[in-house]
DNA sequence: ATCTAGCACTTAGAGGTTTTGAGTGCTAAA
DNA sequence: TTTAGCACTCAAAACCTCTAAGTGCTAGAT
């Protein structure tokens, strides 16, 4: 595409985001210091239809940008936009003050959607490449066993179990030493087969508690039980036009049950680049007329995503910025530990 | 206040609540078996406007409640209307299936969102009569040391300190052992005070980190530490008004923050009933349209509080339905723990 | 070969007017 | 004390007109 062409295009794109009304070629002109005449304009304008790039809601109206319009843009941002001083300051100040792993993700995604205006999503360090720093048995009462689990990414899982038969203290400590020495610095994945022999070798009587606390801590490890995810920021669904967060709503409640979630961020190639999946490069028909900006992050040895999901009409090059920034600085924090 | 004008007070409310807009004499007479005309209907109307219940928004248009109308509304509902068995069914299913508190507590929010359409806030038990069940020092690296405090209420707070200089794993081990004597089926009030001495024994080159640590276990079990909320159904605001969310989602941020919280649910008096404040009885102007419909669980010693946001212009029967049946099974299934 | 000025044409939406109908209060009869 | 009847009110719907922002095309200017 010709470089004049792309001009318009992106005028029209920034000026149809910000105003969200359609853009006629007398307001390019006069708002972008386009060289030319509305007349030129027009033409380009026609051909930049022709090509899909555009379209005009009705005949008498300005040009809205298709989906088709908005990646050409996008792609053609080959470098991300830096972020304000002030943007940048704010990140590693709320950040800073963050206290354990539950606290840094609440603010990670409470800004997120703060420094973009939409919906953020943002996955837990995964725990398939992270190592067992600490477990512990604890009794809550007498047959509720409490597990806790530490990663070394600083992520901590626990669980309870309800016996059906309590097992002494001394048999819950021996279990819990044994346990330990079994399973730290080893790799959440490896866990289960390790801990698969430990029944065999128990007291008959306890055989079953023993049992039912093993495979607690199995689960705890396993691979589906890593697709813990916060959100935050639907509040600004509001901020929204209805028809969109009607949309929008049924697609939050999934994610929040964690089950889309993977998908949507998994289907993106697992380098730390910025991807975006605008409207109908979509699959869920729910998200046809919204966008996705995702960026993977590293803490540790383990590679996560996080991202946001607003209406295709939105600034790209800001929101990538902040979801590239937040991703940088979120890793770094994490990284440090 | 006399029976029938009620029962027209009453027919208006529920009216006014689903469709929305305001009630004339005629459509009332329709809709509700009120055995007497329309211009009856109108003479008490009448009244019922003279003496504040209701209003007319514009001379030729039919009367909406005020929150004096609501109020009196919600005054005679006596006895709360039972849930359907399938709501009810749907609470001990969905809690049911909680692993661990985190887990009730995000699934009690959810479903309090769902149940009753409004933004819902959950607080954590409180710890203040809470017992130390565990401690924990876990060291993730040399100088990170995580500490994780479990309460008999199963309950589970963890914090991470970082060491300007890193202590012996020995030490460490001595710390963890000296503190979980002291503090364990201690109430958190309690542990502040008993902990104070733990600096003066030290050996002075470890006296520094030992304090650090000692500081952040003093600093968890504080009261101030204690009003941990967890907000859900953010996004039911979009389906709501826009007037009306665009005044409630500072107050939103604000909950998050944990802030206003205390004040917004600690305002109603302690027992387990169920409180509703309308319109202008909430103090804060923002909520000057919203109402708040609240209720007391226990879980064991302490006493806790959880609620929904939501316009004036709500279902006061549903809601409250909802809300009781929710803190009553919440704290039943914290109470079997 | 482009660009641009000019012009005829289109049409959504703003602004204004009319009509409609749901609602009222009052009076007088049941 | 209730209700039928009636004149009155007024927001909102329906309708109309007009405007202005937009278009495409043609022919002259660069």
């Amino acid at each position: 595409m010709d470089e004049r062409k792309f001009a318009v295009l992106k005028a029209i794109i920034e000026d149809y985001v910000t105003t969200q009304e359609p853009i006629g070629s007398k307001s390019l002109v006069e708002r972008h210091a386009l060289k030319v005449s509305p007349a030129t304009v027009r033409n380009e304008m026609a051909v930049l239809e022709d090509e899909g790039y555009i379209v005009q809601p009705h005949t008498s109206a300005g040009r809205i940008p298709t989906d088709k319009g908005y990646r050409t843009f996008v792609n053609r941002l080959n470098e991300v936009r830096p972020l304000s001083s002030a943007e940048s300051k704010a990140i590693t100040q709320v950040l800073q003050g963050a206290v354990d792993l539950d606290d840094v993700m609440q603010k990670t995604v409470k800004l997120l959607a703060q420094l973009t205006g939409q919906v953020s999503v943002v996955q837990y360090p995964t725990l398939s490449n992270s190592v067992v720093k600490h477990i512990d048995l604890i009794a809550v009462t007498d047959s509720r066993i409490m597990i806790v689990l530490v990663a070394n990414s600083g992520r901590l899982e626990q669980a309870t179990v309800e016996l059906s038969k309590p097992l002494t203290l001394e048999s819950l400590d021996s279990l819990r030493i044994k346990l330990k020495s079994t399973i730290t610095d080893k790799k959440f994945s490896e866990v289960a087969s390790l801990t698969s022999v430990f029944s065999k070798t128990a007291n008959p009587s306890e055989i079953k508690a023993i049992e039912s606390i093993v495979d607690k801590v199995n689960f705890l490890t396993k691979e589906s039980a890593d697709q813990k995810v916060m959100v935050g920021g639907a509040g600004n669904l509001a901020r929204l036009e209805p028809a969109f967060s009607k949309n929008l709503l049924p697609v939050l409640d999934e994610i929040e049950e964690n089950v889309v979630v993977l998908k949507l961020l998994g289907e993106m190639a697992s380098t730390d680049d910025i991807f975006v999946r605008i409207g109908h490069e979509n699959k869920a028909s729910n998200l046809h007329s919204a966008s996705i900006v995702a960026s993977g992050y590293t803490s540790g040895d383990s590679l996560s995503k996080l991202g946001i999901v607003g209406p295709t009409r939105m600034d790209y090059p800001g929101t990538m910025a902040a979801v590239g920034a937040v991703a940088r600085y979120l890793g770094r924090i994490l990284g440090n530990k």
